[in-house]
DNA sequence: AATGAATGAGGCTTCATTCAT
DNA sequence: TATGAATGAAGCCTCATTCAT
């Protein structure tokens, strides 16, 4: 049985975490940073994280697990590849949107080093590639959309097309929703994907 | 009197900053490993630059310099919208291709803070996002491409397909080159601006 | 619940200072040496300090901290001008004979920028100087001692010789003590002071 | 035969010193400072001194040989000790109250580390203390002033009031002159050497 | 005599991590 | 579990001094 404090003093940690390097940059944040905001030791920190690092780690896992479980439920009753496809684009927008801090980190953040990049965020962004790849290859399957490029790389376009949209919202100073351009984007991916001529 | 080594001296701490960072990430290289690849002394480094950031920015100033020199020369002969983002297309293959080093640094490196992404890169990516969205507008009005959505989002969609392209090359440990894609990136979003039907 | 180590541990470092800096200089005294001598390790420094610069504060304001109390129990019970003032030219010269280290860094070091003798030492120093001149008001009021000239003025004469005695102690190599000279300024002091015939 | 370009560059490094040195303290200022006030390049001055000490000396000694030679050229005709105490208190206070500039060096600035107050201010100050003290000395002879006291120490006392005249002076923001003192410094003086009755 | 680019030793300070309590 | 004082490695940067021109 999990104990809850342990899991709540760790959560505070990452909450934590997320506000800090949100404002400070991983590596204008500290340590010692965090435990204050968080309410902890210094020392506390490591109870629950091996390192530093580990926090920005783990910081990505909760998020990606959030929209993975998000996303597996919001999809589960959509069968159209269109309508999948478009609540996939929702989501992203939705999810990224809705907390900034968060945004900040996933958008700039974790895209500091070319080993964290790799190792870290790749791994689970590449399940995320393979998951749209997969709706994409099924609509092309059922004639939907265009077949003279592989689901991979319209994959990778599509998802091009949304982190830009997010890095873009992140760093504008205007108080817009990321969320508002959802339609148009589904606009321009369902464009994108008509069969050619 | 020209002093021809000053100039070389500054390039040779540059590109040895860009194989160091490339290679180490920005901030695992320090100031005396540049110092020691340009062959000079450490703190001859503060003689060309004002302080360690100021070498990232440098570094990605020549980039750009270099990009839209040659982008300013390639496209001066071409009128038709289409055959002008095509070539952009390629050349920003092209030329983030040409360099891994570089295109490390550009893709990954330089992201890694919300001040840094913001006030430097975005200067002149914003540049770059206006120049794409000028010859996608004058497409619109040509009738060539399709005019629901505003010129600068669609200017930003097609950013974004380009650079996770590039960034998806820069994480792929395989052997590809970059500028392969262009073809297929073309061929991307010359379906994504057709006209609706 | 008090944590005695703490200050002890302050003290430490400040008592390392004073050795050091005697017989180094403030400038050619690294943190390092008076970590070393304080025996922690160089980041404690930074605990209790802000920065170097602070040791040398903190080292003055103990310095005149002592002597303000020492002072102002040695004075409660004298009420006579003369008494008072004697009883201070034999503190003054008792207490920075007392410690040669902390003497060089009172007369020599404390005083080696503008910045510092002006911010730090002189608030302290006059409040000093104010005490003195309120002891010879007081004796001119009373009519033991001259009035042609002002008692602010006549401090800063009376804190003059007090300095240089001590100064002059400081540089000399000779294995005296500054106490002795304690009688002879005291005499010099007392027919300055007396009234014009 | 001494070559007049040399003299005048040498002066111009020393009096550029005497400037930056006032503003920024010894410490705080370069070599590169000093240079570029004067007008040379920074490896200039190392044509006219051995390193940066030797600028704090050179300006010290230019400065006591200055107050040396004026002080004999004005005391060669006064024969009573007592204008000859009066003339030299006048004259301390005019030389320095004369370069506010030069004054928080002599003041401030030189006395930053015993070595450097005893090696070499020391002496020059030694010198300028018998010289005091064999005045003194000759107005006891006279039966001028009091006897019960050396005359060695009441030259340090002497010398004690117009140093703390001066320092105070520097210190003090207000826009006064120091030579006005000179009148009540001397009757200061003067009244503390009288005989005792 | 003069230059000023280049040097490189060394200092201050930060901060992730540990460990005795 | 929790604490937070202590650690000490390591980095950025300065600047007095040199030397080829």
């Amino acid at each position: 049985m999990p104990r809850p404090a342990t899991g709540r003093k760790k959560e505070a940690i990452l909450d934590a975490a997320v506000v800090e390097i949100a404002s400070h940059g991983y590596h204008g944040t500290t340590v010692a940073m965090i435990a204050r905001r968080a309410g902890v030791a210094d020392g506390t920190i490591y109870l629950y994280f091996r390192n530093k690092e580990e926090i920005l780690v783990s910081l990505f896992d909760r998020a990606m697990d959030r929209f993975v479980e998000q996303g597996a439920r919001e999809l589960a009753d959509l069968t159209e590849p269109a309508a999948r496809l478009g609540r996939i684009i929702e989501l992203h927008l939705e999810l990224v949107g809705s907390d900034r801090d968060l945004a900040i980190i996933t958008q700039v953040e974790l895209r500091h080093s070319l080993h964290f990049l790799d190792q870290l965020s790749r791994a689970k962004v590449g399940a995320y590639l393979q998951a749209i790849a997969a709706i994409i290859a099924e609509g092309q399957a059922a004639g939907l959309w265009r077949t003279d490029l592989e689901a991979t790389l319209l994959a990778k376009a599509v998802f091009g097309v949304l982190d830009e949209m997010a890095t873009d919202w992140v760093l504008s100073r205007r108080n817009t929703r990321l969320q508002a351009r959802a339609e148009a984007v589904a606009a321009f991916v369902t464009g994108a994907l008509r069969p050619l001529p």
